[in-house]
DNA sequence: GTTTGCGGTGGAGTGCACTCCAACTTCTAG
DNA sequence: CTAGAAGTTGGAGTGCACTCCACCGCAAAC
């Protein structure tokens, strides 16, 4: 069955990618729109399918997103991406910002949740002594 | 100077309790009418006066907020302390789910790092051989 | 072939967490 | 006493990231 078709004969319609990355299908139309995921290829009558890059690019961006990154910023990397291999040293300068900003944000966190520990503490001694 | 005022003599204005705390004076007056911070005390003209333990309260909703929690929740649990002591169990509870879902965060946090790391040295990869 | 339903588009609407504004009062410095 | 800075309130406006809607075309099942 296999034979030299157009795509790369595994593709997803936007209701199964909906399903695999948690995003809905609105979401990824708007991703689409606003130029955070590249235009996926369509089928004869206009049809989104999803090839696996698309689903990489995908799961990556949604690591930016978990992570803090603005749609803004994303627009930005994805641009970059597009921008072809002229673009590689902006692109890991922006990754590293970022990730830096992440290591900033996980230490904040544990700071915070240690004085949530406190705070529990607290009120754990207090419900002992009632 | 010192006398028997109603006030317990240190007390901040708005204006420096927003350049303590980090927020806009717009923002402490919206938390406030929301319920989220206690009703604050007034000057005889009808001015807000921040006592030290409005400081201690606003210093850990704070953590809160930081950590992901709604308006919706910390007005449930500023609620809470305004019903007194017999709440003390609810406050506990929510503060242990809170904790957990921050740890849950945290863990998700660390493991997108890890990926980002994976990138960023792909990235460095394919500068190297350029 | 028609019903059911998935998918397309453009554009409007939503919820959250602020942020700004207008009109007014009060405090402080000179 | 007066100018200007700082404070008050209620309510409107903003930016972000979706989310929903109406209406249309195409597809798949019966």
């Amino acid at each position: 069955m296999a034979s030299a078709m157009p795509l790369p004969a595994a593709t997803l319609t936007i209701t199964e990618v909906a399903e695999r990355t948690g995003l809905s299908r609105d979401t990824l139309r708007y991703y689409e729109k606003a130029g955070l995921i590249d235009a996926v290829g369509r089928s004869a009558s206009g049809r989104r399918r999803y090839a696996a890059a698309d689903l990489d690019w995908i799961d990556f961006a949604l690591r930016l997103r978990d992570t803090g990154m603005s749609i803004a910023d994303m627009q930005r990397f994805a641009e970059l991406r597009r921008g072809g291999d002229s673009t590689t040293a902006e692109r890991l300068a922006m990754l590293r910002e970022h990730r830096a900003a992440l290591t900033r944000r996980i230490r904040d966190l544990e700071a915070n949740g240690r004085a949530l520990d406190d705070k529990i503490d607290h009120y754990e001694g207090l419900l002992e002594d009632s």
